[in-house]
DNA sequence: AAAAAACTGAACTGAACAGTTTATATTCAT
DNA sequence: ATGAATATAAACTGTTCAGTTCAGTTTTTT
């Protein structure tokens, strides 16, 4: 029995999801031809299409990969945390990464685009993506009430409240391509800005 | 000679542009396919292909015109306000009713659909739209600060936190299809909660 | 070494769709 | 009424691309 793998889908499952993420990363869904991807994975496509009945499940695979190792990372990220600002800063720092990152703004454009012609892609994304973070954020804001930090009266209001505060100007600039990178200083200027706003209504 | 249109461009061109909206936020650019939005405009594809040289540019043109439209609302309402409160207030109202309408929320899709491979797109879409309310709500807050009602250190920064503020989680599930609608109730809370957090950390 | 499973490459199918062309018809200003 | 501009239907072109098929090869398992 090998252990490594225990559900080992067959040699090149890695090799196809590597080379779908690239190329979709590069091209976008509808840019990316299956006929690119599989070049791109050293791979036949009869062997692409028996791990993936279609283009649209190979990319909410990839999708939910990337989601799912950001959620994670989210997660241990702000749990080691001292005070509210310090936690509130590296969870800002998290997802200001990842949504100006090449990748964040490439699976949000995806996602956006793809969503309404494929309804489980906005759903498996915002599962796998947003809600985990959300979740998190929520628990560590009730904490911080609890602890007497904190006075918030709409929790899930000031949950969704900080998120969008993360992106102040910046993530639509890059979803619609009128950047395509933003400098350290303006990300650390806006996080700064962002816990400012929201421990200025919030703190007790 | 006649007055009432004076670029007469054809007899039809409103009616190819009225066509062209509606198939185009039923279906999104690419999934409107040019013979549909023909035969909903009831007009030959001919007579299109002779106002329009390509589907692109047809868009991009309904795109300018919705968020054009959207913008000079905009203007009007925010100038005849009282107080800060009241002025933000009708703001965040003109600008949350924008984009959780159907319209608002399938140009904000197409748009970021397919600003990479065309990035005109993104930029004739923000200079119409986002780029007209943000100066628009710039220059209030300047007057605000003029006034002495306001104290803000970063008014760039501030002017990017409020639309972003508005949004606040609802925006992201209308763009991603995870809802389809968002009730009053639901609007007026997320106003309040924009205005009250953003008035917290900038009032005097 | 034999059997089974995974993989390959290349050709093929079928459908969608943007944009063109053509020959004809309607509208409108003068 | 006539000529210029505008519009039409319908067929056509050329391309792109997802997904299939298949005969043959390589790798893994037993």
């Amino acid at each position: 029995m090998n252990v490594p793998t225990a559900i080992k889908q067959g040699r090149k499952w890695d090799q196809v999801l590597e080379g779908a993420r690239t190329i979709f990363m590069r091209d976008g869904f509808e840019g990316a031809s299956v006929d690119d991807i599989v070049r791109e994975a050293c791979v036949s496509k009869a062997t692409l299409y028996s791990y993936f009945p279609d283009k649209r499940l190979l990319f909410l695979e990839v999708a939910k990969i990337e989601c799912e190792a950001q959620s994670k990372a989210a997660i241990t990220s702000i749990e080691s945390s001292g005070d509210i600002r310090e936690g509130l800063t590296m969870a800002a720092g998290r997802m200001v990464r990842f949504f100006t990152s090449q990748v964040g703004v490439q699976v949000y454009r995806i996602v956006v685009a793809e969503s309404q012609r494929f309804p489980e892609v906005g759903r498996e994304f915002y599962a796998s993506g947003p809600a985990v973070v959300r979740d998190i954020l929520r628990k560590y804001l009730q904490k911080g009430i609890d602890d007497g930090q904190l006075k918030i009266d709409d929790l899930e209001l000031a949950t969704d409240q900080f998120p969008e505060l993360c992106k102040a100007g910046i993530h639509l600039q890059l979803a619609i391509g009128l950047r395509d990178s933003v400098s350290d200083e303006e990300i650390d200027r806006v996080i700064a800005g962002a816990v400012d706003m929201f421990l200025c209504k919030y703190r007790v």
